[in-house]
DNA sequence: CAAACTCATTGACATATTTATATCTGTCTA
DNA sequence: TAGACAGATATAAATATGTCAATGAGTTTG
């Protein structure tokens, strides 16, 4: 299948999308780290089952929205912003304004 | 559900993307006009039947990506440049790189 | 007005997606 | 090493999505 409708995919969902905007402005959690976000506090904060949250997280890390690190028996999340703005730069084909380049 | 999950699963389909890539640099076809192109024209493109080609049509006018103006018995298609700008500007809160503003 | 034409809608079906329970794997610690 | 713990995987159920055949609605034209 398209790529790029994969990548969408990932995106094109409610409980993913709160999982990104709470990796984006992350509080205090009880397992958090500065490593990132613990897989368990997405749990209490989505309201989800365990395999759930496993199951989002996986569909996210695939895209390559979100990294993934394992530190002994957690893992910890944390956004992969270049694979947001890769995306943006695709849109900016059909988009009006194009996407600022560095340097 | 989610607003932005709705547009983003409105993209997250590769038929509806090459609808949009083919609205991007529309080939000349048998109905093809200055306001856009024909509805039919996309069933030969996709090889898909008529209601299917409505079908995507209408998640991709609903979401705001695409346009649809009606002239007598046909209806011509056309992107709308400015949701995908919309869109960009909603990544760039997860991007590492701003969206260009105009002015 | 009737027939033809373009597109939309409905209904049915196959596949995909979301979710949970149960279970498995790997890691830590008492 | 045994038990507890964090997360992944398998399986299954409910819902959503993509597709087409049949039909409906509005428009044009003979």
């Amino acid at each position: 299948m398209n790529d790029l409708a994969t990548e969408l995919k990932a995106l094109a969902d409610p409980v993913r999308l709160s999982i990104l905007e709470f990796l984006l402005d992350p509080v205090q959690t009880c397992c958090a780290s500065d490593e990132g976000v613990c897989a368990c506090d997405f749990e209490t904060i989505l309201g989800l089952s365990q395999p759930t949250v496993s199951h989002h997280m996986k569909l996210l890390v695939q895209a390559g929205f979100v990294r993934a690190r394992k530190r002994g028996r957690w893992v910890y999340y944390d956004l992969n912003r270049e694979a947001f703005g890769a995306l943006q730069k695709v849109l900016s084909r059909f988009a009006s304004l194009p996407v600022l380049e560095r340097g």
